[in-house]
RNA sequence: GGUGGGAUGUCCGAGUGGCUAAAGGAGGCAGACUGUAAAUCUGCUCGCGCAAGCGUACGUAGGUUCGAAUCCUACUCCCACCA
């Protein structure tokens, strides 16, 4: 790819802020850039899709992208952008988030790639060893307290009444060691992350200033920003993960799908490869046809592809057409189980359903639709059930195998877009 | 170490002896409208129950009382000021 990797965030709305002079140093050369990856989960979320990108991008331009799992500062806390102090995970635990989190970015980096491959690097490896006594002397005589004070993160914190704990003070100082240390071994000369991480970034390149001598460079990415006020990332159901056991490939891509008119351009610029031509095409449609919801689709397809594979994405789009669609009657149970591969299901003797059948209140609980009778018997009320997307309304009715289609399969919706599949098993 | 303040449902936050399953707000869920959008309007929002009602719940453990989120005692944790 041709041209400034510099110039490729700008249009796209995704330079929040760069030390000076980084501009020129990516138009001259080819650099060794990492971003750091918090072992907080064992999958990342479609909140770290931008960083993920971000590196993603820099590799296409000709850059060598590293992937930092902070194995080491995972153990203790960012308090960047946090109100409270955190929950410190066990070893164990992060250990494990690392091997998940390796396995994503693989998705998105290419470790092959001929001049320039991705790497992966842990923190541990240097974090580990490093003995207390000499950190103070070789890192922390370059800190004054009043420098780190001065950071808007900590700074945050020690208004906040619970305060901030000695351990995520120090956080800054090590994730500034890791930018040295990744200086010293791979001459990476810049550091990018979320605008959150900018104080933590420039602690860094102080450092290598100092120690090294040397000029090291950050750039950081606005945080992504939600219409409607909420955070990015969450629906209903919770995070969006993306790892296909934590959140399917349908529930992913309805993800996308149901993005907000006003943010759709915004996120087809930071979390695609469409060109600008793409985009501002996109835009126009969605000016002139919203209902269209063409963007959405587009945007609901690169990202779903980019992550999960074409045929991922065929099912969920098929899944989404059936089930939006309307009729499920034309369908045959090989159809429906295949539309309905990511869609939460649950298995029900059919013992349970034969003669009299069960209970429309302990159906919808023992699927999970519901969290109790009470509230099955709410939703029900207020016409929010649908039993093969015909909308059911007696509380007391009983379900039965002959309702299921081919006596196999019950389809339950609550509300408009919530699905959960009932397969009639053996008992 | 001293003094004072606090701990309430998913969160914020009222509530100082019965009318309190606990005001109000946020969030969440559902309905209408629509484009699987946004905004708006409506209903619901501890569990069991058709219901009456029952159970559980206001930091923890006890106590006073016919009756406690509300009073008393001890404990735990948090905050502020002072040293």
């Amino acid at each position: 790819m041709q041209g400034n990797i510099y110039d490729e965030f700008e249009w796209r709305g995704l330079l929040y802020d760069a030390t000076p002079d980084l501009k020129d140093l990516l138009a001259t050369e080819r650099v060794t850039a990492y971003i750091g990856f918090d072992p907080t989960a064992a999958s990342l979320h479609v909140g770290s899709l931008l960083p993920i990108m971000g590196l993603a991008r820099m590799q296409r331009f000709g850059h060598t992208p590293i992937a930092l799992v902070g194995g080491g500062t995972g153990l203790i806390g960012d308090p960047s952008g946090k109100t409270a102090e955190r929950q410190l995970l066990t070893k164990e635990k992060v250990a494990e988030n690392i091997e998940g989190i390796r396995a994503q970015l693989s998705h998105f980096l290419d470790f092959e790639r001929a001049g320039n491959p991705a790497r992966i690097e842990n923190n541990h490896d240097w974090l580990g060893s490093l003995q207390l006594i000499d950190f103070l002397r070789d890192t922390g005589k370059h800190f004054t307290v009043n420098y780190m004070l001065s950071k808007e993160s900590v700074k945050r914190r020690i208004e906040s009444e619970d305060g901030i704990s000695y351990t995520e003070f120090t956080y800054m100082m090590l994730q500034a060691y890791d930018f040295l240390e990744l200086n010293r071994r791979a001459d990476c000369v810049l550091q990018m992350g979320g605008s959150d991480q900018w104080g933590n970034i420039l602690a860094g390149t102080d450092l290598i200033r100092r120690v090294n001598g040397k000029r090291a460079h950050g750039l950081v990415f606005p945080l992504v920003t939600n219409a409607s006020g909420t955070k990015f990332g969450k629906t209903e159901a919770g995070n969006v993960w993306l790892d296909p056991e934590l959140t399917s490939p349908y529930k992913f891509y309805q993800f996308w799908l149901n993005t907000d008119d006003r943010d759709v351009v915004h996120y087809l610029k930071s979390f695609t490869w469409l060109d600008r031509a793409a985009i501002e095409g996109l835009e126009q449609s969605v000016a002139d046809n919203p209902g269209a919801r063409e963007a959405q689709r587009t945007l609901a397809r690169e990202v779903t592809t980019m992550l999960h594979g074409q045929s991922e994405l065929d099912k969920a789009e098929q899944a989404a057409k059936v089930l939006f669609g309307g009729a499920l009657d034309n369908l045959s149970v090989k159809d429906l189980a295949d539309i309905f591969e990511d869609v939460p299901s649950t298995i029900i003797p059919r013992g349970d359903l034969s003669g009299e059948g069960l209970g429309v209140l302990e159906l919808c609980t023992r699927t999970g639709i519901t969290a109790s009778n009470g509230e099955a018997r709410r939703l029900i009320r207020q016409g929010g059930l649908f039993v093969n997307n015909d909308r059911y309304s007696d509380e007391s009715g009983r379900i039965t195998t002959e309702m299921g289609i081919e006596g196999e399969l019950l389809v339950l919706r609550k509300g408009k877009k919530s699905y959960h599949l009932v397969q009639i098993g053996q008992d």
